[in-house]
DNA sequence: CTTTGGCGTGCAAGCGTTTGCTAAACCTCC
DNA sequence: GGAGGTTTAGCAAACGCTTGCACGCCAAAG
């Protein structure tokens, strides 16, 4: 049925061996058989079979990516670049969505090891119980990389300041006159939502804006949630003046409670998301948000973990040799659009 | 370094064979070595080799999926389900995004087979070259199941019927009284948007209205250009007063451009996308919508695909039996919201 | 006490590759 | 013309697992 390197090898009158060097441009073999090789491949419709390649050489030359929820366009265009970046090093990636669950996002990890993976790229979830599996397998020198800030630095990541974010967010609208800011975000204290809800604490402390928090608003990590919290922060006697989204899924609610209720962006309220996912400007109007850097993440994440994986690979011997493990911080970008605008009709401009 | 059969084997002193028995559950072990064994397997923190698996069982109990682009929500939350799906069978799901080229479509579907995929799903480009290599594989019994219309069906698919689903979104926009009915659209004709353009131009003639060519806007597949058609369109003479779109994505340009032309939704203009995103009820105001029925659709072809797997892998024997192919075909629904209304100050009504 | 027949387990081959070592062939040079 | 060296190619083991077959054991039957 399917042909082997044997088939080739048989119609050549050559062993395995060879066909298998030639293929791969070994240098011992002669010019005239590895094109009377390539050719007789070529003919005979020869398809490596990595299954069996990555048995004897124990690489298979796939990562393996688990998120929280492909559906989600973050997910799914950082899992688009991955894929992208991990095919420049001929790499192949497997994508695992958990669905936010530890449980499956476990049975994920398992399955790529089982599939025999060369390393693991992370943004999901951060369960206790996982975090110490990945630290395991880093200690382990198993290459992983993952993109969030876990707690303690054991092993590789790449993040974005998401604090630093925030600050850039709220210095946004601050100069825009706005005194009586939002805080829209997920219940979940996730790194990302504690990191940006700290930026937006932060910078009201350090301008000595009350930190009012009946203007904090956490519940769902979905778009119905940003609705509902809009309603009741706009249905309330003093309303806020802009609203700082944890993210731009989440704003997309937010846009609809506003318009839904009559009111208007940015001159009812002005609004500031995160991520600048490809939606963003197609909002209306356009939304201003804090970039993720998506691409370049997972450019600078894909880069990393091939390097671990050569490093390891490489010397498999003195596998003792502690790495020393890099988190690498990409800076968030403020793009701003149409959703924020100068405050009006007040006198508290600075 | 990792623990393998052997290794359960020699600490129980029992032979490799007797382990992976134990391990499957086959009948003809006692009980009390299948326990020993299994907790052995767990106390040694054994996983599975699946190459190895693989490669002598010929079966990867994985499937490949291929799609056009990750990074769109159509495709993402149809790759979440299918894999959703798949799981249920115990089937691991590759994701492959070939960013609607054909070349890597070839490549990853290359790749999937060199992997030892059982199984393929497709819902990618429509280029003849790649349409002939999935007959092929189709003919050779290779179980592949492919999410769209192709000419001759020499290959299971599941479908949804966009003829009738424009059908569908026009008789809706026809009941509220509208005739002026414009249609966005991709310029490239794949089967969908041949079918959905169909649609449009069956109904306006079976309902003796003029087929008229300026309402007809062909672009790009790109929300951008759903912006760039309805500026034309509006900023005409002879406007429309609803536009049927060939999908939310592109109508989230509609949105933005009717918004920025100071005009309202559905008043100014009735929009009607098609494929229910999720994002949909976030857009304002909430998009009236033909579904596509995502779910449903990945359910369908996983659980035909899987049947194909279990058909092939069985009777490895008379393999020239012919199949016959199935279509299956998924009725579309009219989701309606608030993006269409009855049209008014016309003495058009029917 | 020897046969028969289950039943439970082990043997060993094989899946398609890679790769260290060996061997043959060919040069080059004295 | 043969020693020594350099190419070039083959042998065979190994990767971790599955599986057809054989084998040994014990109970029941003859």
């Amino acid at each position: 049925m399917t042909v082997t390197l044997k088939d080739i090898a048989k119609a050549l009158d050559v062993s395995p061996a060879t066909v298998s060097r030639a293929l791969k441009n070994d240098s011992r073999i002669t010019v005239k058989v590895r094109e009377r090789v390539t050719s007789m491949a070529r003919k005979l419709g020869y398809r490596p079979n990595l299954l069996a390649r990555g048995l004897v050489s124990n690489r298979s030359h796939a990562i393996g990516y688990i998120v929280d929820n492909l559906s989600w366009s973050f997910f799914s265009e950082l899992a688009e670049r991955v894929q992208i970046t991990a095919e420049e090093f001929a790499y192949s990636t497997f994508i695992y969505s958990c669905l936010k669950s530890p449980q499956k996002e476990r049975e994920g990890i398992e399955g790529f090891l089982s599939r025999g993976v060369d390393g693991l790229l992370v943004s999901a979830t951060e369960s206790p119980e996982n975090v110490r599996v990945f630290r395991e397998l880093s200690k382990a020198n198993f290459p992983i990389v993952i993109f969030n800030d876990l707690p303690d630095l054991e092993v590789d990541s790449v993040v974005t300041d998401n604090y630093e974010g925030a600050t850039k967010a709220m210095r946004h609208l601050y100069e825009l006159g706005h005194r009586e800011i939002s805080f829209i975000g997920p219940k979940e204290n996730t790194t990302f939502k504690t990191q940006r809800l700290a930026g937006y604490r932060g910078f009201l402390e350090r301008h000595g804006l009350p930190a009012r928090e009946d203007l904090v608003q956490c519940g769902e990590a979905d778009p119905m949630y940003g609705y509902r919290a809009v309603k009741e922060l706009m249905g309330a006697r003093r309303k806020p003046t802009a609203v700082f989204v944890h993210n731009d899924t989440l704003a997309m609610g937010v846009y609809r409670a506003i318009h839904e209720m009559g009111l208007r962006i940015p001159d009812d309220l002005s609004v500031i998301g995160y991520d600048n996912l490809d939606s963003c400007q197609f909002m209306y109007p356009p939304l201003t948000t804090v970039e993720f850097p998506i691409r370049q993440l997972a450019r600078t994440g894909v880069e990393l973990l091939m390097k671990r994986i050569t490093e390891t690979k490489k010397k498999t011997s003195d596998r003792e040799g502690h790495r020393i493990h890099q988190k690498i911080a990409l800076t968030p970008r403020l793009v701003i659009r149409q959703s924020t605008a100068q405050l009006k009709n007040t006198s508290n401009i600075f």
